[in-house]
DNA sequence: ACATGTGAACTGCTTCACAGCG
DNA sequence: CGCTGTGAAGCAGTTCACATGT
């Protein structure tokens, strides 16, 4: 496949939202314009996002609500189940693990780690938190997809590397430390402090 | 000034941070090499970005750590303090207000809103929650810079629709909503369940 | 000699505009 | 006729390469 910019999965990502809002309220069509205005973008560019995948509407009629929604899935993979692991069982591993809209997409937390012994073996949202120090026996068994890693910064890199030796490809770091990580292993991160800067300078550079 | 790519402002706060480290090392000077190396871009990058601001460094020499630390602080708005609402009292909401990361920034929770009577008026990490029916009185009195949003996704809008309308010219948003605010507002969107689908998408199409 | 600062070249995302098809 | 699908044009962000200053 050509790659295909980061920009663009996002917005199918909202227009998979789109079509969700659209399906629960019954409708059974939906066109470029009507998806570039609820996702805040344009009807060119929405045709330009999905023709990179294929042809799914229908010229003068626009898209099957249904059909698109699979088709978009389908092009996530979202079609399958992901098991996820949430490293740090703090206030933001908590926040992360209760979140509604991971288990809506397929996104399973089948388990939960800390260091901290005052949290190990606790119960703590269905799970049991796990000792860090089992991360890689257990990787072996759990076979894990995906990392969700909500440690403090100090500790992130390495707790990374030791994700990364226990073969788990894939990471999403909410942990405000700039990662490495070895080419062939997927690293996404999401910074907040990053934000709250990018509006702080929004709002001083305003009218600059 | 003329414009500056998101992009841009996202590495300017990653070359702060890496400064930050330089500086807890001890380390007087930095050259774009150095900081391109922690930063995760290019020299030729970090030179360019910094030149829509000025000329900071020294040919031959680099930068001065602490003298380019205070003009980025200055670029970013970091240089004051932010007045910063928590709207939501959830899990979301509670990891946000005791993120070490914003207050190390400048950026001070004054009050938290929730619309659960359970919550209401329990102190929450310093705070007392309030009402949210308060919001428009409050804000004139109050005057925030800046609402973080953690409501679930089908109030979100009504709310923002309110903190607009109470003059608060700046929101990040957290719910996993697609927002509408008229011209002269500023909004970021963190989306979480969307930065998980972008993984799932590279690994889904990892060698397609 | 060394590292910055910056026009120029390049790459790639977005927008345009229209042919094509239902 | 209406709306999609898509080459072509336009624009923005990145990379190059070198003149410039210390």
């Amino acid at each position: 496949m050509r790659h295909i910019a980061e920009s663009t999965v996002r917005r199918l990502s909202l227009y998979l939202r789109v079509l969700e809002s659209f399906s629960a309220r019954g409708l059974a069509t939906i066109s470029s314009d009507e998806l570039a205005r609820e996702g805040g973008t344009t009807s060119a560019q929405v045709r330009k996002d999905l023709s990179f995948f294929g042809s799914f509407g229908k010229r003068g009629m626009g898209y099957s609500v249904p059909e698109l929604s699979t088709r978009l899935r389908e092009i996530l993979g979202l079609g399958r189940e992901w098991k996820v692991w949430i490293v740090g069982a703090g206030k933001i591993g908590a926040a992360l693990a209760q979140y509604r809209g991971f288990r809506q997409r397929g996104f399973t937390v089948v388990a939960v780690y800390d260091n901290d012994p005052r949290l190990i073996g606790k119960s703590w949202d269905g799970h049991k938190v796990r000792d860090i120090a089992r991360l890689e026996r257990d990787a072996a068994a759990d076979r894990p997809d995906i990392v969700v890693l909500a440690v403090p910064a100090e500790q992130a890199q390495p707790v990374v590397d030791r994700i990364v030796a226990a073969g788990i490809g894939a990471i999403l770091n909410f942990a405000p430390a700039q990662l490495h990580v070895p080419r062939g292993v997927t690293l996404k991160s999401v910074n907040m402090a990053m934000e709250l800067e990018g509006l702080s300078f929004l709002l001083t550079n305003r009218d600059a």
